[in-house]
Parts: C-alpha cells; sequence; structure tokens
DNA sequence: ATTTATCGAACGAACGTTCAATCGATAACC
DNA sequence: GGTTATCGATTGAACGTTCGTTCGATAAAT
C-alpha cells in the first residue's frame, strides 16, 4: 500500500528543485488567464481540444472549432487573439493540470520505487480522467506554434522526473545510464501504451496496468 | 556476437506469418510505382519527407515542396494525382523499406533474446541512416490522410512483431502479458527514445544504445 | 445609456489543383 | 545532314475554394 508523505524526513537534503517547480508552476498560473467571463469560454476550449486531437493544428480549422463548440466563428476571437494563442492556452493549462496532479500525488519521503509507481499510476489516472487532454499534450509537444512559455513548462516537467531518476540512482536502485535515456525510455513506452489504448487496441484493465508498471520499472531498474 | 541464421533449423515450424508478410510486401512493390522516369520524383519526394517531417502534412503546403524540390509547383502534378498520394507513397515506401531491413536481418532460428537485439539494432542502424524518415513513419502512423493500404502495411509489421513476442513467451522468456501490451510498451520507448536522439537532447553513441536495448528487453523478459 | 457578448457576412491571403503554353530531346523525313 | 514533326516533361499564371481573421450590426446585460 502506497504510504504517501508530502513532508521531507530529512529537511536538509530537500530538492529545491521541487520547490522550485512548484513555484513556477504558481507563476504561470498567475500570469495566465484573464477572469473567465462565460463558460463560452470553456466550451470553445473543450471543442478546440477534440478538433486538435482528431485532427491536428493546421488540419482544424476555426469554423469547425466553432462549430463543435455552437457559437459563431467571430465569437472565438472575443475570448482568444488568435488560433495559436489558443492553442497555447489548451497545452499550459492541460500540462499545468498533470505537472499540479503528479506534484501533488508526489511521496516525497518514500523510496524511488514507490515514487516511480505513484507518478505512474498519477499519469494513468489523469489520461483516464481527460484521455483527450493527455493525447493533446502528447502529441503537440515541441510543436513550431507553441510559445516560450509552453515549452519552458515542458522543460520544467522533465527536469524533475531527472532529478528524480539521478537520486534513485546515487541510491543504487536505478541503472546507471544517462537519467535523460531512462526517463525517455520510461515514458515513452507509457505514451506507447496509452496511444493503443486510446485507439482501442488494448484494454486498460488494473491488472494489466500494474504489470505494466512493475515492467517500466524493470526497464530502468538495476537487478 | 550475433549470429545469423537466414533459414529455419527444424523447417516443419517456420512461422508461416513470416512468409505471408515477405510476399504482402512484395506485392505491394509490384503494384505501386510506375516505371520511374527522371530524378525529378525523387526530388520531390525527398523534399515533400523534410517538410512533412518539419511542419506536418497540414501545416506543409505543395508550393513549399516545390519550392524545396527546385521544381515548379505544377510538376509535382505530373508525378502524384494529388498531395494524399504522395504522403502515402512516402508512407507505403519508407516502411517497407524499415520493414524489409527488420525482415532480412531477422535471425529466424536464433534464441529471442538475440532476435529482439537484431531487430532493436537494425531499427536503429535504419533511424541513423534516415533519421528524416524514421521520424515521419513514427509521428504520422494512423493519421486520417494514409489509405487503406498504407495502413494495412501497419498491421503486417505489427501482427509480425506480436507473433514473435507469442513465440518468446511459450518458451517462459517473456512476461505473461498481452503481447499487444508488450510490444507497444517496448517500442514506445524505443520511438520515445529516437525522438529525444533526433531533437538533440541525447547522443547515441554505442554503448548508449546497447544498454538501453538491454533495457527495453529487461522491461519485456521474465526475471 | 453604456458596456459587453454574439453573430455571420465579408476580407485578403494562401491553399491544392488545373491547364495552356513552352521546352528539349529524339524520330522521321527529304 | 539538315529540317521538321512528335511527344513527354516542365512551367507558372490562374482557378475556385477555404483559410484565419475582421468588423459593423445587433442583442443582452449592467
Amino acid at each position: 500500500m502506497p504510504v504517501r508523505k508530502r513532508f521531507f524526513a530529512a529537511p536538509g537534503q530537500a530538492p529545491e528543485i521541487v520547490r522550485t517547480f512548484i513555484r513556477k508552476l504558481a507563476q504561470a498560473a498567475k500570469r495566465g488567464r484573464p477572469p473567465a467571463r462565460a463558460d463560452r469560454r470553456e466550451s470553445i476550449l473543450a471543442a478546440a481540444l477534440q478538433c486538435f486531437v482528431e485532427r491536428g493544428f493546421h488540419g482544424t480549422a476555426m469554423p469547425q472549432i466553432a462549430e463543435r463548440a455552437e457559437v459563431a466563428a467571430g465569437t472565438i476571437y472575443h475570448y482568444f487573439p488568435s488560433k495559436e494563442a489558443l492553442v497555447n492556452e489548451l497545452y499550459r493549462t492541460w500540462k499545468g493540470v498533470v505537472a499540479q496532479r503528479v506534484f501533488e500525488a508526489f511521496p516525497q519521503g518514500a523510496p524511488p520505487r514507490e515514487q516511480f509507481r505513484v507518478m505512474w499510476l498519477e499519469i494513468i489516472a489523469f489520461a483516464r480522467d481527460e484521455p483527450a487532454a493527455f493525447m493533446f499534450i502528447e502529441t503537440h509537444n515541441h510543436a513550431s506554434y507553441l510559445d516560450a512559455q509552453s515549452v519552458a513548462l515542458d522543460r520544467n516537467l522533465k527536469n524533475f522526473a531527472r532529478h528524480m531518476i539521478g537520486l534513485a540512482q546515487a541510491a543504487g536502485l536505478v541503472k546507471p545510464l544517462e537519467p535523460t535515456v531512462l526517463m525517455e525510455l520510461a515514458f515513452g513506452a507509457f505514451v506507447g501504451m496509452m496511444r493503443a489504448h486510446s485507439e482501442g487496441r488494448i484494454a486498460l484493465v488494473p491488472e494489466v496496468i500494474a504489470q505494466a508498471e512493475q515492467a517500466c520499472w524493470d526497464m530502468i531498474a538495476t537487478h
């Protein structure tokens, strides 16, 4: 059973990268949103998310988004200055949500094996709650229409994961490979499985999830 | 050192899926290409590949492809009936190349561990020889503009991989998870690593490749 | 009465595609 | 051998369409 400690057992060795991470997240949230005036805004965002997932950014026309959101095309421009701004807000919002969830669930004092499991299960939970949003942020990574702020948010998340891998390596639990390689391998495996799931090729029952999680740990762990 | 047997040690148990696979590949190659008349055709394909990788299918305009290929826009339509036909020919060609390479290198009589290693190294070799083509066929999987033939080619490849996993499971070497799940995990990890490589985030020196390959085997293997 | 929200027609630009004109090499003819 | 006919290859302007976006009119809210 997962034991989730939210504070460090030994405060002196608290990784500042975690505090930096949460601070940047808060900053981004402050900087972002103008005060939401109507739920039209939300329905436009939801419609755009679906369209972008189904047909991609360039494959989606603004009138299509408008039709799906049941508003006129011009209305979108009352809430968003451009198509680019719309996709960037979507990206930042959902990447922030998943980051927030992972960070809040993260058991800071727990052993690495437990940390890995919790992160894995939390992202799975997110992907099941918001399948479209998950596919969106995974397929639109590093696209040319993402602005600097969106890219920075992704980099922060990866720095966080890399740092955790480094700590586990120091404890001799994880293979002495470059942390970036291990992270990309593990996350790539995860995304591959989730993509197959969202395309209906596999069924994600709890038993499969647990076994896949163990398999991914086997990949990065020393044996 | 890899020992590559090209023929079955026991012909009676030769997997017909392999023969079916190579037969379909030959059929597709025959059906396809009209007699190549000029190397303009090749330069158009190369230009389109680069553009599609950099900006995606919908993000690439035909005049951009023409400019990169140093031909007039109209010339493209002398060789390809439409933009869709162009992207599908690209997909089928390169997916066929990687399939052919993997199959020819596949050591049919060797133990599963060796088979896995050879397949892995062969795809790595392809990805290093043709990085744009590799990224293209991986990012354009299951896109709406791919026709039935392109989709079928991908399915054949996956059936082949799944079949091999099934045999390895029967030998007790691979975890008793659903073969599709294992395949998606392993291939997802591979793609994640290759993507990080093509974005310059990791350097694929031989030592890293060997360790990553071992890590992926650890993921699907029993322990 | 003023501000805010919404609409949908309209805009210029750019899209994928077409096509009449031209080029260049080879074949046919004298 | 020089001239002409032929034909596929190539061009780039032009086509109709659709794109992202704008805007004036109107409705709703304050």
